[in-house]
DNA sequence: TAGATTGTTAATCGATTAACAATC
DNA sequence: TAGATTGTTAATCGATTAACAATC
């Protein structure tokens, strides 16, 4: 977590991980880069480098690969999947509630602790454990429960003043699922996910 | 759509386009590059040289920039918006319905036809004039809606099985929403969406 | 041993940034 | 005119791939 990792590291070590899950569920024991790379259709020397990235001594063993549960665990190590991060989830739309029933999310670190809405008769209602309050308790909750992370699923007419509203409330990072440029003071950090790229992302390099 | 855009370029594009939706939201009539380097902390020669690529006719004009409607018409076709793409939901869970719902889609080209689940309670349900079809209708309405796209949302433990299914049935592009690596005939095009990694890319390069 | 794999260096490739003449 | 911006080339930077000695 210390460096900035390039994202396609990243997404590649994501990759890998799913991979990892896969065969310790089968009971295999080794990994080679060439395999991993016949799989992900990735270059087996990059591969060997990304490894070395995530952990300079996790040493593979010639002939053999390597260790899967070690390198998994390696993985999750170095991206701090046991180190918890707070988050709530602002708007209780379908996505909103599809990521709060989401439970793979704390199997990497992430913990949803609420959801958030101005609608009245959302209030008090229970998705998956997780709560769904008043916006205007965000202020309390944040400091109450030291959360920094806002997951922004609403709207785009109102994404803005949203994340104004979670700015001043004490939220550091938003992980924003509106289809916005949302802007910001230059302290908060904003990620993106934008459904719309991705899809044009998949339609443009890969259809006719 | 005819050359292959790299992942990056497509990114910065579908972020371009959302600049254009505010301004022109906002009846601005013009923007510069040096504008939207500064709004999406982007180097102003990279916006310019992307530009050329989406459409190298489109000229600036010198010290007043791009014509906004002109740049944002010029993304749209060269992305296809225009172009409907037609796909099948495979799965109703959060996510399934948060993306049938999602009617922004389909300005940008990308065209949901209706769901698929093996839950016969779902079947005949309709969400956002979209109706839930049983699993085993999937071949049969394929071919007469001339449908290739199948957008996988449904829990990782079957998601190798169902993709099996699809492509059986005539799927040829899979977008997967399932933390999985499918494994498929090279013929068949899968984009993994992958929140997990997303939300690596977030916590790694931001937090801490 | 023969053969497969790692780890790493060097070579290649592509993407980003800097610079600046041309333009209005 | 002075100043801001485009369009484009050259320089830089970083990421990917190829190659191969070392290992078991």
């Amino acid at each position: 977590m210390k460096d900035k990792m390039p994202k396609k590291v990243l997404e590649r070590i994501a990759l890998y991980h799913s991979l990892l899950v896969e065969y310790l569920d089968k009971n295999i024991e080794y990994i080679s880069s060439p395999q991993i790379a016949e799989r992900l259709k990735i270059n087996d020397s990059q591969i060997r480098k990304d490894i070395k990235v995530i952990n300079p001594l996790n040493n593979g063993k010639c002939r053999i690969g390597y260790s899967v549960i070690e390198l998994k665990k390696s993985i999750e190590q170095t991206l701090g999947f046991s180190i918890p991060k707070n988050a709530f989830i602002i708007g209780t739309g379908n996505l909103g509630l599809a990521l709060a029933k989401y439970d793979n999310f704390k199997n990497y670190g992430l913990n949803i602790l609420a959801l958030f809405d101005n609608d009245p008769l959302k209030v008090g209602i229970e998705f998956n454990g997780k709560k769904v309050h008043h916006i205007s308790e965000l202020p309390e909750l944040i400091s109450k429960y030291n959360v920094d992370i806002g997951i922004l699923t609403i709207p785009r007419e109102y994404s803005q003043s949203t994340a104004d509203f979670m700015i001043k409330s004490g939220i550091k990072y938003i992980w924003n699922f509106s289809p916005t440029i949302l802007k910001v003071p230059c302290e908060i950090k904003v990620w993106n996910e934008n459904l719309i790229a991705s899809f044009l992302q998949f339609t443009c390099n890969h259809i006719e």
